[in-house]
RNA sequence: CGCGGGGUGGAGCAGUCUGGUAGCUCGUUGGGCUCAUAACCCAAAGGUCGCAGGUUCAAAUCCUGCCCCCGCAACCA
């Protein structure tokens, strides 16, 4: 057998699971089984990044060790794979043995192949916190990095990774293998990005202390790259006792979000060649989960509810939806509505109802028996023998949406195949006879090979669906795939619909469940601390943020804020910014600049000349190089501001109180 | 000139790398069928493929310029 290896990325215990996670193990998921289908032995790996700062911080922000912090959203993980049917064979962490084994592996391999490689070096330069990188004097201007962070100048012990020394031997790897990275314009971003030349890579970290430390300075903590690409090869056991499983399967396909697609396509494979190891097979980089430009709100009914959606229906819908919705390394658009649509439409309609109509037909005709009299020449196995080379191919390329397309085009001949043979009206002139059995057996047939197409997609409805028609139900492979494979006189069950339709509007008009559970749409870590996201109780009502006795201050504490009414006297909205408006208001006897974050709502021209309440003593801030003197109080409403009105008559400079 | 994605029938999207009669799903209209989950089948209407140039025998596709939309980043003091 063939050994495949697929991998996901690690996912950050900083936050719990979203979207993009499941999205990329569920499309890992049908990728290891349409392989183990084929007859690969497949190793599928997915696992989670423990260390960093952020973990640290957020560890301690509750009062807790890392591990702790790590080891609760562990388990929403492994609750979530459990609950999608994801086939991984190994679910690493950073915070393992054999992941810190492997990790000091690596870097004592790349000190023996390649010496000169990992260098200790005082590195002053501009830093940046956010990205956590050093950025040279051309990328840095107005005290900000080439991605507008801001940046300090810091001076730290770092070990490098000469990265710069790969810059010609990855454009050669490039260049000899036109296929590395998926999709295209992928493969030419990294391509353009080399191009500029490489900068060293610091590889390690004083600042923090949660980590793997670096072998023989335990004072440096090696940072975030060097420690979690290595968890590739360190679950395979590199660098341990037992490293069969990494001759076995190394080299591997790497399926990851198209922001990290630089790190797998340039920094691991260049520690790979500096270690003499085999570089990845091929990098696949999928797009994002967006949601629509409509603002999201129960009143349009739009409401983005994954979670919920993975309740009601079971985690196949959910699966296929996903697949057959993104043209594979593409962003799409997430909807509830869509969903519903698609389920109604693809799953309760064709694939469900096909069924259910065939299985009646076995029930009315022949005793809940697949037909007596099988069937070797037809139109729809002439259907299959075309279509079934199509889905293989467009699988075999990652091309799912196609591939689900192939399968719904045998969906359509099969419901073609029924009306144009009538068995209904055959049975009532001839009763069941060798002809009707031949009908439907072929319907049968030609379904069998329909779910085993489906398996990868749907591998608990697809076992189920097999069942029901006398199929066998399990341990499918591509030859299951050969028309003929369906046993006659074999009970069938006809059950409840596999897909009952739902009412869409009836559904979304549905209350939010509130559940509980991690809130599948997040896709930016910032909105979910960890703090915050890791209970696992309900959400917090919005009354409760004002309750009583959450934080109480004193009366002096209050009148420590100089708030004054101010009149507006010139709004002009800050150049390149989305929300920022500069107001130059007057206090009655002096002006001042104020920045205000409320140009997605007010117009330079309505403002002006308004009555607005700031805070007068507030201490001086520069926002995009602009500095503001005090705040003006707006209500927000789902970050829409709205301002506090006085009465207009109030002049300039009344305090307020 | 911050980074990136996109503008294709009413809606949502393929197709663009590798030019060659514009395709899918939903919706609409007309017809058929009654085994089935108000499902299924057949047919029809509906598009100057954002705009303007250019290359070519031929452009949604390649080149140049422009317009518009969206995400990320930066700010909501």
């Amino acid at each position: 057998m063939k050994p495949f290896y697929i991998t996901t990325a690690i996912h950050y215990v900083n936050e719990l699971p979203h979207i993009g996670q499941i999205y990329e193990n569920v499309v890992a998921d049908v990728i290891a089984r349409h392989r183990r289908a084929a007859g690969d032995d497949v190793f599928f790996l997915t696992g989670t990044d423990e260390h960093g700062q952020k973990i640290e911080r957020s560890a301690a922000a509750k009062g807790i060790p890392p591990i702790e912090l790590a080891n609760q959203v562990v388990a929403e993980y492994e609750r979530l794979w459990k609950l999608l049917g994801i086939s991984h064979n190994d679910f690493i962490r950073t915070t393992e043995p054999r992941h810190k084994a492997g990790v000091h592996e690596l870097i004592r391999r790349i000190r023996e192949q390649s010496p000169d490689d990992i260098y200790l070096g005082e590195h002053s330069g501009w830093y940046c916190s956010s990205e956590e990188a050093f950025f040279p004097d051309s990328q840095v201007s107005d005290g900000r990095c080439e991605n507008g962070h801001p940046v300090e100048r810091t001076t730290e012990k770092n070990y490098f990774f000469r990265l710069s020394k790969y810059t010609q031997p990855l454009l050669d790897f490039y260049r000899s293998h036109p296929d590395f990275i998926k999709p295209q314009t992928r493969y030419n971003e990294v391509i353009a990005f080399v191009e500029a030349g490489l900068r060293d890579l610091s590889i390690s970290r004083t600042s923090f202390s949660w980590g793997i430390p670096f072998p023989g300075d335990p004072e440096h903590i090696i940072y975030v790259w060097t420690d979690a690409l290595t968890n590739y090869i360190s679950a395979l056991g590199f660098g341990g006792p037992d490293d069969s499983a990494f001759r076995k399967y190394w080299p591997g396909t790497h399926l990851i979000g198209k922001d990290i697609v630089r790190f797998h396509a340039v920094y691991w494979p260049a520690h790979l060649m500096a270690a003499g190891l085999p570089l990845p097979t091929q990098i696949l980089g999928h797009g994002w989960w967006l949601r629509d430009d409509q603002k999201i709100s129960k009143s349009t009914g739009n409401i983005v509810r994954p979670n919920e959606i993975l309740e009601s229906f079971g985690p196949d819908p959910f699966r296929y939806y996903m697949l057959r919705e993104m043209v594979f390394g593409q962003d799409a658009n997430y909807s509830d509505e869509a969903f519903l649509q698609r389920y109604n439409s693809d799953l309760a309609n064709d694939l469900g109802n096909t069924l259910s109509r065939s299985l009646k037909m076995c029930d009315t005709y022949f005793e809940g028996k697949t037909p007596p009299v099988l069937c070797d020449s037809n139109e729809l196995r002439t259907a299959t023998e075309t279509l079934v080379p199509d889905y293989l191919r467009e699988m075999d390329q990652y091309a799912f949406q196609r591939g689900l397309d192939v399968v719904w085009k045998l969906l359509g001949a099969i419901n073609g195949y029924i009306v144009s043979h009538e068995p209904w009206k055959h049975f009532k002139d001839h009763g069941t006879d060798d002809a009707l059995s031949r009908v439907i057996w072929n319907v049968l047939e030609a379904q069998r090979i329909v779910w085993v197409m489906m398996f990868p997609f749907m591998p608990s409805l697809g076992t189920e669906a097999l069942r029901r028609i006398g199929a066998r139900s399990g341990g499918f492979d591509h030859g299951d795939l050969v028309w003929g494979g369906l046993p006659t006189e074999a009970l069938v069950d006809a059950g409840q619909a596999l897909f009952p339709r739902v009412d869409a509007a009836e559904y979304m008009k549905k209350p939010d469940a509130s559940s509980g559970g991690p809130n599948l749409t997040q896709q930016d870590p910032k909105e979910s601390p960890a703090s915050a996201t890791v209970e696992t109780g309900p959400p917090q009502e919005t009354t409760q943020a004002i309750a009583p006795d959450s934080h109480q201050i004193t009366i002096d504490q209050f009148f420590e804020a100089d708030l004054r009414v101010a009149e507006v006297v010139a709004a002009e909205k800050v150049e390149k910014s989305k929300k920022l408006m500069k107001l130059r208001v007057s206090t009655g006897d002096a002006e001042r600049t104020v920045v205000a974050g409320i140009a997605s709502k007010y117009t330079a021209e309505e403002l002006v000349g308004r009555k607005v309440v700031i805070v007068a003593n507030l201490k001086p801030a520069t926002l995009m190089g602009i500095e503001s003197n005090g705040m003006v109080l707006a209500a927000s409403i789902d970050g829409e501001p709205s301002l506090v009105a006085v009465d207009p008559s109030v002049p300039a400079g009344t305090k307020v109180k």
